[in-house]
DNA sequence: CGTAACCTTGAGCGTTTTCAAATATTGTGG
DNA sequence: CCACAATATTTGAAAACGCTCAAGGTTACG
């Protein structure tokens, strides 16, 4: 697993830039190592579909064509490693245990896309703003960040285009749910949560799904600090 | 390759049974040899969510938790092959190659994924609802099936579950699908594709998923017929 | 301290849903 | 093979939810 970081290179970006651009030859990969990104899908008459963020460990880049069909920015300072992928899948011939590993990153990533999926077709603008806070929330929790009161790494518009809804509606949701005395906001970026289970409740959280763990070593292949 | 299908149970189902039930644990690996099965997810409201329609040379069942999220069941007759999954690790374990081919699996099945989530997300009812029927005739037809004059498998609760809509709203599209001289109908399930091109380009499809070819044995890992 | 970007709030509009009824299709038994 | 019952689809009208357009308020940053 260390050899998989000794062909790695690093790099930064800022809040905005391209990390990977829709429609570039798919030849890297990637796994986010500090900050957030998302995996952006664009359209000619100017829509947007946030299909994933990015939260450290997360992989991204993996796909079954010659070309990505999405984007990936950041949307807060982020370090990121960067794999070819022909090297990734030459020293996946040399260990076939990353090959499992690889495996189950997919699969999760699998998982969290089944979720997203229930949430655009089947909840309603409260329920889907609900349960991404809650969603934010447990990510934090799974990266041993401060889970309560949270810090939302990303503007309006990117949960509107992660949720299918509009700037107005989400903010709206937000102003909702804090007069349902679920959330307290200090700052649009920081939400106390102050019922998690009436917000999980509205929600309508299913399965939580399973991202990579800080004292996981096993799932969480990333340089030691 | 062929060891695989060694321990594989083969099992048929009528329209409407129940392959795989949600919250049951995730022993088994299915692969659909014949018919068409929906991977859904159901809320205790009754509220229903298709993530995926499966066709001949899917495989569903892979998942990071210990419980399927989502239950399988036939939309119409069903052959499937049943794998245990322990039996299948430890192939995997042995025929290091078997890891690759499921790696090309999953990413494909991620595509597709990604593919609905912004169909979700982004699309009009109508949007929706033309890039269905050219999603179903892309998928016969990579499986040499009749891909003009199609033949749905699904009903119209089916694709409004599927697409967020309800059936009403299905029927409508296909009304006006009509009126726009883009499909011709012959009974509910019969749909000639009048013009492609308009078909594709209302329904703003951007990528073709990629799902297995029949003239590609490597990656269509069934018996001989 | 000022400006630019972002978030919130309001009002009106449009699309999709809901509820209800009619029509079409499928399957079954005579 | 036909008639009939059951199921599914289509169509219609009204209501609801989220969107659009517009303005006001906050926050962050130079």
């Amino acid at each position: 697993m260390h050899r998989l970081y000794e062909l790695a290179v690093e790099r930064s970006y800022n809040t905005g830039d391209i990390i990977l651009r829709e429609e570039q030859s798919a030849d890297y990969v990637f796994s986010i190592r500090r900050g957030y990104a998302a995996m952006v899908r664009l359209t000619s008459d100017g829509k947007r579909q946030i299909l994933a963020f990015l939260f450290p460990g997360d992989f991204v880049g993996f796909t079954s064509e010659d070309n990505y069909h999405y984007g990936v920015s950041a949307i807060a300072p982020v370090n990121a490693c960067r794999f070819g992928r022909a090297e990734l899948e030459a020293l996946v011939e040399k260990y076939p245990v990353m090959d499992r590993k690889l495996r189950f990153t997919l699969t999760r990533a699998m998982d969290a896309s089944y979720e997203l999926l229930f949430s655009l077709g089947r909840k309603d603008s409260l329920q889907k703003v609900a349960s991404f806070i809650w969603y934010v929330s447990y990510r934090h929790k799974k990266l041993a960040q401060p889970s309560n009161p949270i810090h939302l790494p990303m503007r309006r518009s990117d949960i509107a285009d992660f949720m299918g809804l509009t700037i107005e509606t989400v903010s709206r949701a937000f102003t909702v749910l804090k007069g349902m005395d679920v959330i307290r906001l200090r700052g649009a970026y920081e939400v106390e949560i102050v019922d998690m289970d009436r917000l999980r409740s509205i929600g309508v959280v299913v399965a939580e799904p399973a991202p990579y763990e800080r004292n996981d070593p096993d799932y969480y292949p990333h340089k030691a600090d």
